[in-house]
DNA sequence: GTGTTTTGTTCGGCAGTGCCGAACACATGT
DNA sequence: ACATGTGTTCGGCACTGCCGAACAAAACAC
């Protein structure tokens, strides 16, 4: 009988398993050989085969007789984002952007129906960063996320957004029609904000990226604590400012 | 028969094979089923069960009808390297290091033999990175290398350098006996230069992080051109100001 | 336009192998 | 000394990963 009930069929059960042990260690940190095989309900001879695979391949690493993830994962992570042209062209553009606002930046680019952070630039009053790079999130919930969902086509839209909006604070909006609305609204303007839809106290600004042929590439964001980004400074400077790098990054990334 | 010839016992093969693909991805970039399937050496109703299973766990991505690399990496790459206290300990003090010196900066730490770098900061002259996060090096040819192999106990090093030292430029120490007088210096000293061993050009001056118990977390340099890196900035005054960064991330590292 | 090649996909079927459970060392702590 | 945890090794069965062939569907030729 089969123990990896879910996945379909056609679906490896050793990569499965594999990659779930890799998860495990991701989430969990490092681990022993027991600890994954109950973990993931397999036992504990198959988990030490897949340990001993993975350790042999050089994915995995032995630290004080524990299994952790290795560094290989830093270079794959590296390739992975560096296939997106976004990259590249969001690098120096993004830190002068940071300069400027004084707030916190990041490139998002979708892949799955979420949104995922492949480039962030820090501040110079850096706060506690809650969100990383590889770090993923609801699109509906910020300003990167959606301004991507403002200038998407409709059809990818409704894949994206399934039948029901999860709510993560009081201010998240969770009704489709509303969030249509806005989207409205942002495809108008040609920037987004995030009041506190994702994290209580946080605000954001943000735009999309979009090459010369109007396809969207991804989408650019500024965000700060709600006590400095605020006023005049909040609903109009900042915006013009993203907005403006965001026509830079979508140039440089069609002429590259 | 077993097609995977190498890889000796316990080694589950569909986890090598997914993974060799995983590989090929990031070397030869996006790819078909017949593609990967020549490449690894595989048939081609194989291949495309492996692709289909990554791809419905996320960590490859269907791009114009070839597969590519996901950002999944990126996540899992994040929390490999976060592991490191090194890494925590060494993001600001590093920005100022490069801010103060101008040139590019870069942390290291050793896995399999290699060394990798998990942190790197560009300076304001920015030039071409032909490094990036997660490249690996060969450690007695870069700075941050020797000073790691000066540092760490001599068994370790044994087994790191195995019988021959590749031979990257002509001013790269291929012999044993000259590498371990230059590794005195370095223990001497308490940095290392790199003069073109690696990339000619180019050099590098080098400092160990050690924890409060000299144990050797990882090293730290920063590198530059030969037309900049030069002179007693070079020799002396680059030095000292990496040295003085390597203390206060050393302790850093230690109480957190 | 037709033919040709290369692509991705689906389909049985054999054998190889991944999986389990039990038995085994080894360390840790009571 | 015992008890409980750990990681490891060992057979053996049945499942499953692998192949090759047949298929579908583009891309390319001319």
């Amino acid at each position: 009988m089969n123990t990896n009930e879910s996945g379909g069929s056609g679906v490896i059960g050793a990569t499965k398993t594999s990659f779930g042990i890799v998860e495990h260690l991701r989430d969990e940190g490092a681990s022993g050989v027991s600890d994954v095989a109950i973990a993931l309900g397999i036992s504990k001879s198959t988990a030490h085969n897949h340990l001993q695979t993975l350790l042999r391949l050089g994915y995995v690493v032995q630290v004080d007789g524990e299994y952790a993830l290795g560094l290989k994962f830093l270079d794959l992570g590296d390739h992975a984002r560096t296939r997106h042209a976004l990259y590249h062209a969001s690098i120096g553009e993004m830190d002068d952007l940071v300069d400027a606002v004084g707030e916190r930046g990041q490139v998002m680019v979708e892949e799955n129906g979420r949104g995922v952070y492949i480039y962030q630039v820090k501040s110079e009053q850096g706060l506690q960063t809650d969100s990383h790079i590889g770090t993923t999130v609801d699109l509906h919930t910020t300003a990167v996320g959606k301004s991507y969902l403002a200038f998407c086509d409709e059809q990818h839209r409704n894949e994206i957004l399934g039948d029901d909006l999860p709510q993560l604070t009081s201010k998240t909006i969770d009704d489709r029609a509303e969030l249509d609305a806005e989207l409205d609204a942002i495809r108008e303007r040609g920037h987004a904000f995030n009041d506190e839809e994702r994290i209580t106290g946080m605000r954001a600004v943000g735009a999309p990226i979009l090459s010369d042929d109007e396809t969207i590439l991804g989408s650019i964001s500024v965000s700060g604590p709600t006590t400095r980004m605020k006023g005049e400074w909040y609903h109009s400077e900042v915006p013009e400012m993203v907005k403006q790098a965001a026509r830079v990054i979508g140039i440089r990334a069609t002429y590259s």
